[in-house]
DNA sequence: TCTTGACTTAGAGTGCGCTCAAACTCGTAG
DNA sequence: CTACGAGTTTGAGCGCACTCTAAGTCAAGA
């Protein structure tokens, strides 16, 4: 697989897979006979993990960590564990701020929402200052 | 209220509150007689809504548009609705690939934590190249 | 043979959101 | 009076994660 339909399947750009490859979150790529780089489906599972580490929210320097373990072999697997787990539960300490935002978010909009049904209905029935602030 | 009380209560640095003043996401804050900014607590509302969208993730270019709205009255109230709905819904659909990526890392944790559960148990009772392989 | 398009490299540039530096001014405690 | 700490300004610098440029190579199809 060239690196364009490497790029193509996993998501995101070809430079993208290039840069990954000098920092070292991709090992160096086999190469063809005219010297490009030729991918294994093995790349796109790696990828794809990469991309639910990125999603989560984990810096590149960290998944350089994990990549470094896993390349150092089944000696470092517990190192992996830990880190994964750490990484667990920041990622579920995420979720539960951006939900208590969702209900802030929420309420927000409910406010704005009978306001502007409140306009829609009786528009001049109470003078703006007795409206429900929204701050 | 002072810049550095404002700062320690909302959680941020006073570098980054001049900061938000100076692209607009904060209105001129008053001064007093030395030329200091002084605060009241309908800042520190406004600060705290704003480390909402934060922390859901809106650049701070859409916060921009909000906060303009917001200054230009009640007239946008519908377009800052709209806005605000938006953004929940690609806060919802964050939270949901979360939870999905959430799930694939409890599957990894899952094989390395059995994996070293078996190494603990039975090291040498079977060849590695037995062992449910991790990727 | 010629053209097209995907690939190669090293290195420079970009956008975001701060973060800090330098040089200065105040108000208050000792 | 002096020292200190907290504030002021403009503008530069930083860390992150790409993203693009320039100049060149190569293989396949018309």
């Amino acid at each position: 697989m060239k690196i364009g339909e490497l790029a193509r399947r996993a998501g995101i750009s070809a430079h993208t897979i290039r840069y990954y490859e000098r920092i070292g979150l991709l090992p160096r790529a086999d190469r063809d006979g005219g010297g490009r780089r030729d991918y294994d489906g093995s790349t796109l599972v790696w990828l794809e993990f990469l991309g639910r580490l990125k999603t989560t929210g984990m810096p590149i320097r960290d998944m350089l960590r994990y990549a470094a373990m896993r390349a150092a072999g089944p000696a470092t697997e517990r190192e992996r564990h830990d880190l994964l787990v750490a990484h667990r539960d920041r990622v579920r300490a995420h979720v539960a701020a951006l939900q208590s935002c969702l209900a802030v978010l929420d309420t927000k909009i409910t406010g704005y929402a009978s306001n502007l049904t409140n306009e829609a209905k009786d528009d001049d029935a109470l003078p703006n200052q007795l409206r429900k602030p929204l701050r």
